[in-house]
Parts: structure tokens; sequence; C-alpha cells
DNA sequence: ACGTGTGAACCGATTCACAGCA
DNA sequence: TGCTGTGAATCGGTTCACACGT
């Protein structure tokens, strides 16, 4: 339980630690048992010394000498992330996006759930997609408390994603993956990550000029 | 055309540039004519002073003692981003995500136009979804040359992901925004965004646990 | 000798503070 | 006075270099 020493973990240190854990997941189906920092960040666009300055935050994992044990790892990234047990999270707003993140096999892998998913539209409420059940958004504040949930998928439009995104945090939710075009203002309690594939494009267009441009 | 000083411009800085695009385009929905960088970054989670040092990478554009016409801020940023005219996109994997994103509305409004699908699904070959049609990928290499597009949104399984982005990369595409969960290994020449769900959602369980413990 | 773990040095990004213009 | 633009100072993250365990 104990934190070894109290230093302030980057953000990107999470990030990449979650990518980590993905190319971990990958070799161990390869096989691999035995792995050192410069085997794993080979394909992965990050320094074998940026690998081992993340890990290190948690304290010593590996063995000089001989590198990280497999299985050892992953688990010891999934307790660091929180996720070495189920995650139940909820999604809202079940347009077209959020119908494709409904059937999105990838979660599993990572122990995410999709428990519960929410809409206004009344032709929806009731319906199945991917194996979770719609439910009226005004119906959130009876349903989610009881669920037990901290993560929340937002895929509303964007003029509705403040309110949702404040009723969510008054059902107890502590996290929102934000797909919707603006920015929530919200208590800094909550974290919200965004992602807004229009401001992706528009950054992928500046760097592909201007590497052309030289 | 002269570009003023040779200053390395952070990526974020770009990021951004694209965020207050977004919210200046609210706000000349909102009839505002001249704007302040402190009422701009109100609600964005970014300081004043970073908006103004953001801009600053690019001369001056703003009047002091006023602020900034909406108008021409707009026009400014989209010429940075080099959105000030049509861009043309591609989408490669037309399943779930893929065929979300094809009716995607969003990207209209900043010039984002795709003209065209890949899949190799026989059944999904010749399709029209949400007026894009859907090509063969072997078909690739002779249409896309042709269209003159520069980026492509990677929709496609992890284990092809590789492949097909190499293919590509080969037919002239210079930018990806990656959604299969994978590291792409390509040119460095080549800009990749990565987009993966379930990374994002792993952050977001570390960080909402941690505020939870204090 | 090999590979981890980590303090120290470095580098880049953000924040500060203020000069200058409307 | 109000607000921009920007060099200077600060802060934080990455890289380096090496001590230590195997």
């Amino acid at each position: 339980m104990g934190r070894k020493k109290i230093r302030k973990i980057p953000q990107e240190t999470i990030r990449r630690m979650a990518l980590y854990l993905r190319s971990l997941k990958k070799l161990k189906e390869q096989k691999f048992q035995i792995i050192s920092s410069n085997k794993i960040t080979a394909y992965l666009n990050v320094s074998p010394d940026q690998f081992r300055k993340d890990l290190s935050y948690f304290g010593p994992v590996g063995k000089p000498g001989v590198g990280y044990r497999v299985n050892n790892l992953i688990h010891h990234l999934e307790k660091i992330l929180g996720i070495d047990r189920e995650c139940r999270i909820i999604l809202v707003g079940v347009g077209k996006l959020g119908s494709a993140l409904l059937g999105y096999p990838g979660f599993l892998n990572f122990n995410f759930t999709i428990v519960a998913a929410f809409d206004s539209d009344k032709e929806k409420i009731g319906k199945i997609i991917g194996h979770v059940k719609i439910y009226d958004v005004s119906e959130m504040a009876k349903i989610v408390p009881r669920l037990g949930v901290q993560l929340a998928i937002l895929t509303v439009p964007a003029e509705n994603a403040q309110q949702v995104a404040e009723k969510l945090v008054s059902c107890g939710i502590r996290g929102i993956l934000n797909f919707a075009p603006v920015n929530l203002n919200l208590s800094q309690t909550i974290r919200v990550l965004n992602v807004d594939m229009a401001t992706e494009l528009m950054t992928l267009t500046y760097f592909a000029k201007k590497i052309l441009a030289g």
C-alpha cells in the first residue's frame, strides 16, 4: 500500500504505461517470458531509458542483468493503472459513434465492460446493442449510483455535452472520455480526456504540410 | 510567405490552435466580433498567457489595448493549420467505427471532406455510406494518387494496420489518424496520431483512482 | 558482462513580468 | 488604462551516465 516516494508522475508516463501494457499482452501471446527494456521499446517510439524511468516511479520490478518477467510486469502495470479487476463503464449518447463503441471488442482485453448505455431517443430506449441495454437518460440518477461505475464515455451532440457531463458528475462519475467537440467545464476533481477527430485532423494537416515544406 | 523567425513550435501549441479555432467559430456564431485573450480562454483550461504565447510563434495578429478581430483570427489560424481550403481525406476500414466516422458531420466545419473509403470486404465495395463510396483496398494504389489526398483515417483491425499503413504511405499519404490499437512503424516523415480508446480509458482509470486516494 | 534503477544534467514548454501600442 | 507581444525566469519532463545487482 505505502507509496515509496512522493514524486509527481507525468501524465505522459501513465499514457505510456497503457501502451507498454498493450505491447506486453501481445508479447505474452507470442510466448515471450522475459524481456528487456530494449526489446520492448524497439517498436514503440519510446527509448529504453524512458521506459525504465517510467517504471521507476513505482519502484523496482525488473532484475538487473536479466530483464522483466512478462507476466510480472503485466500484473504490475495492471495494478498501477487500476485495471487488475473488472472496470465497469457507461456510455451516454447512442448515435452512430456511440453504437460503434458499444460493439468495440478492444475494451474487454483490458477488463473494461460497458454495463449500461443511455440516450434520450424513445426509439432507442430498451434496445440492446452489443450486449448493452439502452436506458433513458432521465434514469441516470437512479441507475448509475447502483452500478458502482466511475467512468463514462460521452458521445452526445456537442450542444448537450456540458449539461449531460454535469449530470454524470452528480451521479458519481469521476472520469469522462469525451468525444463531443466542446471543452467541458467541471470540477477539478473530475478527469476528462478529450477525443476530437476534427482537432486531430487539423493537427495532422499542419504537420503533413510542414514536413513537405522542410 | 517568409517565416518570421525560425523557432521550434511545440506540438501542443498546434493542438491548442485547433482548439482555439473551434471556440472562435462558436463565438462567431454568437456574433462576437472582437475578443480578448482573457475572454477566449475563459472556458478552455488554457491561460491567456499561453494563448498569446502560442499565437506569438506566428507573428502579431491582435491589437494592443483592444483584442483580436474574430474573423481575422479565424482566418489566421486556418492558414496556419493549412485548412483554409478544402482538405480531402480518405478512410480505410469500413467496420462499425469506420462507418460511424463516414457519417460524422464535425469534419465539414473545418473544411475536411472524406472523398473515398476502402475496404477488403466484397460485400461493402461499391456501397455508399454518408455520401462516400467504398472501393476495394486493392485499388488504393490506382485511386489515391489521382485524388490528391494527403491524409488518411485508419480504422482497420489491429492485425492489418501496419501493412495497410505501409501501403498508404506508398500511395503518397503523409499523415495518418490511426484508430487501430497498434504502434505503426513508418518513415519519420509520416505523421501518425493515435487514437486508442482502451489506452485512454486506462489513463482515466488511473487518474480517477488517484483523485479518490488524494 | 549485461541490464536495471536513478540522481544529475539538460532541454523544452509554460509562466511571469513588463515594454509598447491603441 | 487595457491588452498584446515577447524576452527572461521557472518549472517539469526527458536524456544521460553510472552505480549496483545478477
